[in-house]
RNA sequence: GCGGGUGUAGCUCAAUGGUAGAGCAGAAGCCUUCCAAGCUUACUACGGGGGUUCGAUUCCCCUCACCCGCUCCA
């Protein structure tokens, strides 16, 4: 069972602490949000989960974290310039809305020539970088982090020694000033991106780009996701974007309906090959921007010594929409009988926001408080997570609690604890509410195989 | 940005042209209490601004935010 409206997510977001409005004592602003005291921890667990599959579990992978604010130059040659500043034109007679650049002066909806003049509207953040305010010191906040990946492509091999295939990994915030923010943090101005640009030698691309979305998709299927739920999408030749040759989307049934998490495109050598100097040196697939302004050549040598600008395939992926992802997937109403119900957030146990939460069985027992603060204090420096001590003083809203922000395991301290050798504790298992009781001894020991 | 809807405590809702009430949650306390809804106490709200009015949470205007459609694609 899975979250059936984007209100149950919300209301459970806020109440519980994990994502909350932008500026809400103001009124909000539009398509931002915060990730509070649960939401960061969900969003780390899950850039981490990224991070480990893409560079600490395979051997063919850098990482990058490269700025934010971006050289006008790297989006003009980017194409972002171009493409990301859509002329718009509404239609006087049925209001509609279009890209000018896909209608010839006629709506598409109702037929009318009564259109406005186009205006641009820019999907960029453009700010100025140092006192003056002119064009010369324009800087845009990125729209993607694919290009820095691109144009530190030289310095990473330079400085790894990297031969193809190999990949740059990089996750970080994006900016676009979307025109209709919507679905909670589903699609916002500011978010967080994993992308992965994986260079290839041409030829090879294709193999490369049916195995980045297998890959892709099973991690995703380790996140917790349940393939009944995903779909993947080809995008027709006809609707590609102009640096792709070919491109998977990865869908989810989010509560709003099925949308893209991931996508997964081959994009020749179209990024290489507009931010590279001496175009002409290199037989380029795709149709690149003419550049006489780049200081370097983003080629890298084959195994016949044979200078190549690689192809990319590019698995990019939302952050923010993977948590959406994931809470969807894990948001369980379970019916316990007799009009007793419980809400569970079924979390893969390396997500939950909380690890483990030490519970008293009775709060105003002296013995049994004092046992649980030591009890947290080892656990802490387990380095598991984040143990929490929950002190509720009745034990089954405890459990109800920790259930709702989907910690794994429950650990009580009762009477038997404290009045009995050896020292045990019950363990209380999430999905199934069974428990079981183990010694204080050896919980470390017990903990660490659960979780690492 | 356009069209439609919504906006009352942390959450879910109620009432009213004379300044608001509940359930749950949260806080403190009681109860040898292992799976919500036991008891006591205190706390918390009409998104913001302007107008009409003797008086506005209620009517009007503007604004902000969210939801649904158009659009978007991480």
């Amino acid at each position: 069972m899975v979250a059936t409206s984007m209100d149950q997510l919300v209301s459970l977001c806020k109440r519980r602490g994990f994502i909350f409005q932008n500026a809400d004592i103001y009124g909000g602003m539009q398509g931002l949000y915060d990730y509070g005291p649960l939401g960061v921890e969900l969003k780390n667990n899950l850039k981490a989960a990224w991070w480990r599959s893409m560079v600490y579990e395979r051997d063919d992978v850098e990482g990058l974290d490269s700025a934010i604010l971006t050289n006008r130059k790297v989006l003009h040659y980017s194409g972002h310039e171009d493409t990301f500043s859509d002329p718009m034109v509404d239609c006087k007679k049925c209001k509609g809305r279009f890209r000018a650049d896909q209608i010839d002066g006629k709506c598409p909806v109702c037929g009318s020539t009564d259109l406005t003049e186009p205006r641009p509207f820019n999907l960029m953040f453009k700010t100025q970088v140092g006192p003056v305010e002119n064009d010369e010191n324009i800087a845009y906040l990125r729209p993607e982090t694919a290009q820095a990946i691109f144009t530190q492509f030289k310095n990473v091999v330079d400085s790894t020694s990297r031969k193809l295939p190999f990949g740059i990994a990089q996750i970080g915030k994006s900016f676009r000033n979307e025109i209709t923010p919507r679905n909670f943090i589903y699609r916002v101005r500011e978010f967080e991106q994993a992308e992965l640009e994986f260079f290839v030698q041409p030829g090879t691309d294709s193999a490369w780009h049916e195995k980045w979305k297998e890959d892709r998709i099973q991690w995703w299927l380790n996140q917790g996701l349940k393939m009944e739920n995903i779909h993947i999408y080809k995008t027709p030749d006809d609707d590609l974007a102009h640096y792709a040759k070919a491109c998977y989307d990865i869908e989810y049934r989010f509560p709003h309906g099925m949308e893209e998490l991931e996508g997964i495109a081959n994009r020749r050598d179209y990024d290489l090959g507009n931010h590279t100097k001496n175009q002409s040196e290199f037989n380029l697939e795709a149709h690149c921007h003419e550049n006489k302004e780049s200081t370097t050549k983003l080629a890298i040598q084959d195994e016949n010594g044979k200078w190549v600008i690689p192809f990319v395939i590019e698995p990019s992926m939302g952050i923010d929409r993977g948590v959406l992802a994931v809470l969807t997937e894990a948001y369980t109403e379970e019916d316990l009988g007799d009009g007793n119900s419980r809400i569970v957030l079924k979390l893969k146990k390396h997500l939950a926001p909380i690890k483990v939460a030490i519970i008293p069985l009775k709060k105003n027992n002296e013995q049994i408080m004092r046992k649980c603060h030591e009890l947290k204090q080892n656990l802490m420096k387990l380095g598991i997570g984040r143990v929490a001590l929950e002190n509720t003083g009745n034990i089954g809203k405890a459990y109800r609690r920790h259930d709702e922000v989907g910690t794994p395991l429950c650990l009580t301290v009762d009477f038997e604890t404290i009045e009995q050798q050896p020292e045990s504790v019950t363990i209380r298992d999430r999905d199934t509410m069974s428990q079981i009781r183990v010694n204080t001894a050896d919980l470390a020991t017990y903990l660490k195989n659960y979780f690492l």
